[in-house]
DNA sequence: AGCCAAGTTTAGAATATATCTAAACTATTG
DNA sequence: CAATAGTTTAGATATATTCTAAACTTGGCT
């Protein structure tokens, strides 16, 4: 048994820390603050209107145009995924497996479909000079109200 | 040969008037128009605003809440399809047939993919009380610059 | 420790896209 | 052709996101 872990659990921002490292992004307050929401709570699918909200409301100072800096290059570092539901709706999702969504027209909330309930039988050749950078299926569903 | 349409070939609205019938839209000017430049062309995939300009280059007068207002209710009689691409970037195409799309992440271009060429073996249930709308698939491309 | 340069954060302004409002106009019906 | 219901419009408003430039923080160096 590793006395160090027996008496004392992991500092709360290792796990942010190791990801912002390599991802090469200095480790800030407010990152490792935003790390540690995003990736401590399983899989998520956030805007970066509520994930503002959710920092406040821990006592976390931040200001919107952070957020939106800090997803925005998470994305890029391939920590999150952005998924995009509609014209004035975009999810960044923890979950960067490869997976596809089930979007609920009525009122927006966008849910995970485990990967395997979804299997792609023939995919299109890329055009010429490109290459697939990802396929995202989304399953558009619509509930009596 | 039928003597009138050798002697003059069909009313250049008659297409977008008899679209416009079916979906108890009234025929007004603008949406004659615009349906005409959307029906007449082929499969389109368009925005309000390089609708807008086009339509302004064929000297129709028509404002750009009008171009909106049309295409949402060309949407939702089921005339077009409505392709959101990027948080701020939607497409309304007018092919709506079964098929899907490839979205050029470098220009944020639009493409047609011919609905064989992807195949889905398998789908998810929908959750309880839910029904699929449809499914979107969504092949992203990066080309090298 | 203290200094510097580079990177980061911030408030507030700017931009972009889409929708709303209410007044003027147009199509349809009787 | 009048009444009414539906449509269009300019301009205002809403909303989501990005930009700007000044202030602050971080990491490397001494």
């Amino acid at each position: 048994m590793n006395e160090i872990s027996a008496t004392r659990p992991e500092r709360p921002f290792a796990d942010a820390l190791r990801r912002l490292k390599k991802a090469e992004l200095r480790p800030t307050r407010q990152r490792l603050a935003l790390g540690k929401l995003l990736f401590d709570g399983g899989d998520r699918h956030v805007t970066a209107e509520n994930l503002h909200d959710e920092a406040m409301r821990h006592g976390i100072r931040v200001s919107l145009a952070t957020v939106y800096n800090t997803l925005n290059q998470f994305t890029t570092a391939g920590l999150l995924r952005e998924v995009v539901v509609a014209p004035r709706r975009s999810y960044f999702d923890t979950n960067i497996a490869n997976h596809h969504h089930f979007f609920y027209e009525n009122d927006g909330a966008l849910e995970d479909i485990p990967s395997d309930a979804v299997t792609l039988a023939t995919l299109p050749e890329p055009p010429d000079g490109a290459q697939i950078q990802r396929v995202d299926v989304m399953v558009r569903l619509r509930r009596e109200e």
